[in-house]
DNA sequence: TGGCCTTTGTACGGTGGCCGATCAAAGTAT
DNA sequence: ATACTTTGATCGGCCACCGTACAAAGGCCA
């Protein structure tokens, strides 16, 4: 007759171990504006100014906040200006791809100190994957860029469903040979820091969020294109995983009855149509009716087929036309299943740009029976091949400015000592 | 660089104006546990017997939870056992539909202690519709049955999408008669409470979610099946409604692009194969090939489609298993990008039971590449047709348990003193 | 049956987070 | 120079919640 379960929202007050409830909140409040003074803080967070007296002095000892000479007066006394120390740590992202490893070293902006990309066949090799993640992360933290620097966490996304409530297991459809476990834990000890898991294309959404095209819009979708199809939802600023966490397989959605069939046993699946293997067949096919265009006649690869699109030949326009028209009847079932306000093309063929975005608009406006579903927004991706590691550094970032205890206590005197 | 967006959650502590912020938690855990002793509060609550004897004191004189003797001991001095008093106050729950209105009157557990349903031609009479709302209202409230309680509040459904931001605003595309407004405040004043309004898929996946099928299941999806189809959503127990409102049109999903054309445009939309109409239409199409059947050759309605399928009508079974053909690749669509823990069918045809589900879960399962996604329960909605309007009742009984302020004050002698 | 322990609910003093009032410092407006 | 503003620190106070102590009322066991 009614809910057995226990947990609603909201019934204990706030973690009794975490020590003023609000101090986070002004931590993420002098992160969100970089530059702010006590003052300000009180208003915009709607504390008195004794609170944020006292919550600012617990929290300048932590070293990422740092006390940088005073503002301008605004018809008193001038105010002292906090400011958020982006350089005090360091955080390392990982993309885990499917034939190659990323790993990301940035601050506490998003900005990418260095990166180290390596081909490596990560679906039949954990063990050397491990070892190999173990080797870029120890090579990011040891180059100058890092400045001995501490690391909070490092973050790692992987091209397959990831369980919320079991981060470190693996799908094993997608990746047979890691036997449904990812052992990343070895790499946290190592390191001796958090590590934190989620899918590849969830964090393309967060890192779009947090820094790229989709800033500021609370509800967006991020679509990767590459190989497979996947995609990563934003909702209300979170992260929205479903309920066993493989909410995204977008490219499995069935497009057209009488498609090929698919792995997956569908026929017509959006991969079928839009999957990087697909596109190079098509523009086999189309080829003898391009006998001028210089694709024509053999074999190609995806990459030749993009540059043969921006290069504006006929043929691998019309591929990615047909493309955009697929990815368009998708992508309105998208939109009216989870109507976010953005969607972002993320992956290879975000290169295209305008190329493929405009057919795409053009077929889901034409498509959608709403008009405030049309209205959302399609944009290519704006933080390029670094954009999923940079999302699983997010990540982390996000955790620690929801629990500062997770940032490592800087000594007062290294206020970006190191970076010079 | 960085998200500009000031809301970031939690900022706040609590709402100052409201008095003690674990008030509310604990007359929620009252109301889910039914009947609770203070030191079984403390103890789920994490809270001390102190603080619970003080919150329950302030509780109390609110009429809505009574002492109602002792418990058993376990030991020790035996309980007092405080009741919820589900009998304290009512709702009224709303069903605009397309062409008739329902309202039910419900108790503070959902139960229908009266209702009545009336047609109307709701979509092109606006005036008329608000009047019909209250003079059902008023009947309800006047019957024996309402017992002089107080009133909480009013919910109503609509078929329509509903804004969040603005939820008096109705669409001018399914309703254009109402001229973008749905006016109802009228009827709030009338009954001095508050109203509040949403989409009836939306309030159908909540009532589910709470004294339905989807009950301890926190991430579900309804698909209510009629003339139209519409789909709604909780995720992580609350309703998702998107970024503008209008997430679950699942009835223009496109299945397939050969397929008739629809009112939205596209090709082949779930609607125009699994809608009333297209059903009715599908049995005259198939008739010629089943002469014996007592449907052929005439024209018939949608519910006689039911009867003869439940009565196992070759034709009617066939039309049957085509739409939970049909229905299976959208909803496969649907628990790749979602993935739901359960997908609920409502709706008229919800009739047909195993009729439809039996067919329609191998459809999905033989077509969905992850097995988790596959392994979502689909089932039939519980609630019959009431389960909207019920919904729309539970949509203020959940505002009230999260605001107790909501609830009426009663004296504390009428503890359910007018049921008889 | 009496003693001892447990459980429940209440009363009371204490603690910690946050606020308002106050004040000094340092600016602007006139 | 005077009056007013703004900022930041300090101090006392409030309130929600906690822990302790205690009384009432039960069970367990000799």
């Amino acid at each position: 007759m009614y809910n057995e379960d226990l947990s609603w929202k909201g019934l204990r007050r706030t973690d009794p171990d975490r020590p003023r409830p609000l101090a986070d909140a002004v931590l993420r409040l002098i992160w969100q504006k970089k530059r702010i003074s006590r003052a300000e803080i009180a208003g915009l967070a709607g504390l008195s100014r004794s609170t944020v007296s006292e919550i600012v002095g617990e929290i300048l000892p932590m070293g990422i906040v740092a006390e940088v000479g005073e503002g301008p007066s605004r018809g008193g006394r001038r105010p002292i200006v906090l400011e958020f120390q982006d350089d005090a740590c360091v955080i390392l992202g990982v993309e885990m791809g499917a034939t190659h490893v990323v790993v990301a070293l940035t601050d506490l902006r998003g900005r990418v100190l260095m990166w180290i990309s390596r081909d490596h066949d990560v679906r039949t090799d954990p063990v050397g994957t491990r070892a190999l993640i173990e080797e870029l992360c120890a090579i990011c933290l040891a180059a100058p860029a890092a400045g001995d620097r501490p690391l909070v966490g490092i973050g790692v996304a992987v091209a397959s469903p990831v369980d919320p409530s079991h981060p470190d297991r693996a799908s094993t459809v997608v990746l047979p040979a890691w036997e449904g476990r990812l052992g990343l834990d070895v790499v946290a000890r190592k390191f001796g820091v958090p590590l934190m898991v989620d899918n590849d294309a969830n964090l393309g959404a967060l890192a779009e969020h947090w820094w790229g095209a989709g800033q500021g819009v609370d509800d967006l979708a991020f679509i990767k294109l590459a190989m497979g199809i996947g995609s990563g939802h934003v909702i209300a600023g979170e992260i929205y995983r479903g309920a066993t966490g493989v909410a995204g397989e977008i490219g499995h959605l069935s497009i057209d009855s009488q498609g090929k069939p698919c792995l997956c046993g569908l026929r017509g699946c959006l991969v079928t149509l839009v999957g990087a293997p697909a596109l190079v067949e098509r523009a086999a096919e189309l080829a003898p009716s391009f006998p001028d265009s210089p694709l024509a006649g053999r074999i190609i690869t995806i990459v030749e087929l993009e540059n043969a699109a921006l290069a504006g030949d006929p043929l691998a326009l019309q591929v990615a036309q047909e493309a955009a028209a697929h990815l368009g009847r998708a992508v309105a079932g998208l939109l009216n299943i989870m109507n976010p306000s953005m969607v972002i093309i993320g992956g290879m063929l975000a290169r295209l740009g305008d190329l493929l975005l405009v057919p795409l608009r053009e077929t889901i406006v034409s498509r959608t029976l709403v008009s405030s579903v049309a209205a959302a927004e399609i944009r290519a991706g704006g933080l390029g091949d670094l954009g999923i590691a940079v999302g699983a550094s997010t990540m982390v970032l996000k955790a620690a400015l929801a629990d500062s205890r997770l940032f490592p206590r800087v000594d007062a005197g290294a206020n970006g000592v190191a970076t010079s």
